[in-house]
DNA sequence: GTTAGTTTGTGAACTTATTCACAAGCACCA
DNA sequence: TGGTGCTTGTGAATAAGTTCACAAACTAAC
């Protein structure tokens, strides 16, 4: 499957965004016409967007709005539930772990790691922070889809490597460093 | 001047961050390519970048870190004080305006707008919220440089017409509509 | 069933953004 | 003064993203 430009996933959550309203509006089926005037954008820039993923529309009619919904939501990764550990039990990472708006998407935060030793143990919500030297075996044991990097800048590259050797192909970086891993490993900077 | 890429200034307000830190650390000039490095990009985007302002490198040596820092808060309009109006007193327009990075961006809140005759007159720290009525009439006596929509999205419509009319050039639209402005008047949604 | 009126899906054209590649400028040294 | 090693600035080449334009598919009306 051929990469997808960021811009174009900006705009299909927009576009889902308007679908939701139109949904709680009562209308069945909405124009790709129609779903360009909402998002400030052209009729074939939201068939293009479309189509990157499959047909979804009827010619002549356009798209039926809880059909094309789902695709979209599908599309996105909303509905999945993601098992996410959070790396660093300092400041961010406990904002992050308390943050409800993570579980609400789907983002259930399953463990935490530290390589303090004054922080290793302590408990956490439901959750006991673990010395980040176990994240490999644990990861042999559950999955975890998305690692979020919550660590100072310093001790971040060392971190990366553990995260990339223990198979996590998603990394959500808070840090403020760029970071460096293989092709097949996916980061995202905030 | 020819119009500059988002995704341009996004970058330049990157750099900028990292000069400040290269600042601190005391250091004199800097490459394209380290600052590439830290940005995660290439050295020739760097240049580019920077390239569309001006040459403000030294062949053979780098940037300057202080002159280069000057020029891009220079660029991206930090330092300049900016004369800002809310439209709008629901609790979006309440919760900018109390907003402290908004003040210290040098965004000056000097005027609060509604059309609804139970929020006129009402005190917000040290201004009164005002008619809408009256925007073009105030306008003509101080300068705004941009408007704050923080309006319901019924209302928006009407709105943006007063203040095209009152003669802003930039709108910055927490409303979740599109807006249709002349071409002279920017618009940013968020 | 045929016609008129819509609207999709998609190659092709076009526009914008990024990367390449190299001459030109500068510092330093002998 | 001339040579060496770096690094900028920038046209040219490439890649990415957007818009155009139209055949094909569908509905509705007669």
């Amino acid at each position: 499957m051929k990469r997808i430009a960021e811009s174009t996933v900006r705009r299909l959550s927009l576009y889902l965004s308007f679908l939701e309203g139109t949904e709680r509006e009562g209308l069945q089926t909405i124009s790709s016409d129609e779903l360009a005037k909402l998002g400030g954008t052209t009729s074939a820039q939201v068939r293009k967007d479309l189509s990157l993923f499959g047909s979804f529309g009827k010619r002549g009619l356009g798209y039926s709005v809880p059909e094309l919904s789902d695709k979209l939501r599908e599309i996105l990764g909303l509905g999945k539930e993601w098992h996410v550990c959070i790396i660093g039990a300092g400041k961010i990472g406990a904002a992050l772990a308390r943050y409800r708006g993570f579980a609400e998407r789907g983002f259930n935060v399953t463990a935490v790691y530290d390589s303090d030793e004054a922080k290793i143990g302590k408990r956490w919500e439901n959750l006991t922070v673990r010395p980040i030297s176990e994240l490999e075996r644990d990861a042999g044991k559950q999955h975890f889809d998305i690692a979020v990097l919550a660590t100072p800048g310093e001790s971040t590259a060392a971190v990366v490597k553990q995260v990339v050797r223990a198979g996590i192909k998603a990394i959500l970086n808070f840090a403020p460093v760029q970071l460096a891993v293989p092709t097949d490993v996916t980061v995202r900077n905030v």
